[in-house]
DNA sequence: CCCCTGGATCGATGGATGTCAACATAGACG
DNA sequence: CGTCTATGTTGACATCCATCGATCCAGGGG
């Protein structure tokens, strides 16, 4: 695990509020690319699960309980989100653990940010 | 325009950070359509795009020349980022004219805020 | 060694999605 | 009214994607 399966794509845009300044062509795919790996239930799910966790990690032996869909499934999501750079895992013994990369999350909210909006009741 | 098309899914889960606790499977569902509107290069860029015009509003005569693709998928992207809640729109005379609603956006980018985290070189 | 268990991979399949050409509709303007 | 231009809608088509069952691989005990 912890492969390095991500050639580039690891550095999207970054940074610059997209609502700022129009997103050139490159940018816009790498980043649809990211908000793929985000756009689904069982993954959203996933994510947020693996984050909750104490100690911010998580076997997959804790992940297939909770959900409806099959083993392979699950381990096919974790797999898109490992390669969108948004999760990794580390095989300790007889289990796999995930983690969440917390700076590609962000990465991904700044990019949303909208300066002068409400901010949508954060906090 | 301005239709009333959206029944719910106007007020999605909202603004806990899901990296703290974990999505119920209703949110992830509402979330994830969200996101599924962002997972296109096309729909980023024209979002991107009428929120850099000037008056934060753009004619979708001006959001098809900077495209490869054909007005008619120009005019799609537009309906599934509307039905999204993302943006709104109006006719004015001869043009209609399309709006981010940057509300929508900034709750998505809370959506997925991390707490401790460098907050990506956000700034 | 052999088998058991956790997890990934493969191949198939049904459903969603992006795209286009053709057509429909709404104002503007004679 | 008739027609021209700006957009939206429809139907078809190719591709992508979520999901599953079957299978494979890795470690841990016997």
């Amino acid at each position: 695990m912890s492969k390095k399966e991500l050639p580039v794509l690891q550095a999207p845009p970054c940074c610059t509020p997209m609502v700022r300044e129009p997103l050139a062509e490159d940018d816009a795919k790498a980043l649809a690319a990211s908000f793929k790996a985000l756009a689904d239930p069982v993954r959203l799910r996933l994510l947020s699960l693996i984050a909750s966790f104490a100690g911010g990690e998580a076997c997959v032996c804790d992940l297939t309980g909770p959900f409806d869909v099959s083993q392979p499934t699950i381990s096919h999501h974790l797999r898109v989100l490992r390669e969108a750079g948004l999760i990794d895992s580390e095989r300790r013994g007889t289990w796999v653990y995930y983690w969440v990369l917390p700076e590609a999350l962000a990465r991904l909210g700044s990019l949303l940010a909208t300066d002068g909006a409400a901010a949508a009741g954060a906090r």
